[in-house]
DNA sequence: AGAAACCGTTGACAAATGTCAACGGTTTTT
DNA sequence: AAAAACCGTTGACATTTGTCAACGGTTTCT
């Protein structure tokens, strides 16, 4: 179960592990199994852990005054589902994420991480480019949200999250994108003609 | 000039920060002044510098194939400019970076940074620091974006950064937010009744 | 001092997107 | 096997936001 973990940390930290290093990570990372639509973390809890997705689908989102839900995060296999405000500031959460899919999780506390982190040097690594990658993807998502109507954001979303497009419904891609169910039906509609 | 630099690091570290440790920053940083209209970054350059600006105001954005401005970020005193994705992927930015103010900033390379990092405890802490907040204040702004009207972000906006509002003109308060200056007009107008 | 550029506002209208209700076809639950 | 929940679509209509043009009052440039 965790050598998935392994390989994404080698891979990304472009530095071997030692087998002391797997160990320690190995005993560190707890696994996780949730059903599809169990809670990860549930609005008003301080998020304790991360997690990082063996397999699965998870997603985040807020809920609005009218119930209805805002998708912030769409999550599968090699993504770390955590709300980050919350886990750094131990302030509730206003999110909550749960499980789309039945998903495996390997979860790990704050405090772990920050101890892995300074005894494993590939881990620090890979930790600072996961934070640049999501700091650039932050960046283009904000710049097309707020420069694209709902038809381009779509067509550029799908063009390069065939994933997401394939393993969430439609809806789900809506609430993600900003708009309606009802608008992206008709988007897609007016795009195949 | 630097000093302003060294007190911001030695806050955001909670490290003091050695006089040779002081010193390399103030050997590394260049200093650079820019008068109002003058670019810090053009399109389709490649981002060489990172800039903390100690006095003055910035602003970021693309231009559309209409011509048409879209404000991504704007910076005041102590904000640091930069196009992330240029600088650590060394393709060409699409964004324009600008002085709104005559501003004054103190400039770095990405490989000296990384020096600093790897030299300085302090400044690779602080880094962290202000990634970590980074990726909080995105995660709250996308959130923001997908999920309230044009209304309530304008509010939530003026609530919080009150010095953006006094120092930059509506029409690009009104950009950044996503919307024209005319719906902001409108809004603003409305809200006062 | 005069000209030009900039800025916020307003009106009339157009376009994009949301809301609500209904439907039929799935899939899931019981 | 029946019932319930879920999903995508469509139509009619309301609301929000954008577009374009114009104006008067600054501020900036020369």
């Amino acid at each position: 179960m965790h050598a998935k973990l392994i390989a994404y940390i080698s891979q990304y930290a472009n530095l071997p592990l030692t087998s002391e290093e797997q160990a320690l990570i190995v005993a560190t990372f707890q696994p996780k199994k949730l059903r599809k639509k169990q809670y990860f973390l549930q609005e008003g809890d301080v998020c304790k852990h991360a997690g990082f997705i063996v397999k699965g689908a998870m997603r985040q989102y807020s809920v609005d005054e009218k119930g209805a839900e805002h998708i912030v995060h769409l999550f599968i296999e090699n993504y770390w589902a955590n709300d980050r405000e919350s886990s750094t500031m131990l302030t509730p959460s206003k999110y909550n994420i749960d499980a789309w899919e039945d998903t495996e999780l390997l979860i790990i506390t704050r405090a772990e991480m920050l101890d892995l982190m300074d005894k494993i040097p590939a881990m620090a690594q890979m930790i600072r480019l996961m934070d640049e990658r999501n700091a650039i993807a932050s960046q283009r998502r904000l710049s097309s949200t707020i420069s694209n109507t709902a038809e381009k954001r779509y067509e550029e979303f799908a063009a390069h999250h065939q994933q997401f497009i394939q393993r969430f419904p439609q809806h789900i891609i809506a609430s993600f994108l900003g708009i309606t169910k009802e608008t992206l039906s008709r988007i897609r509609k007016q795009g195949t003609k």
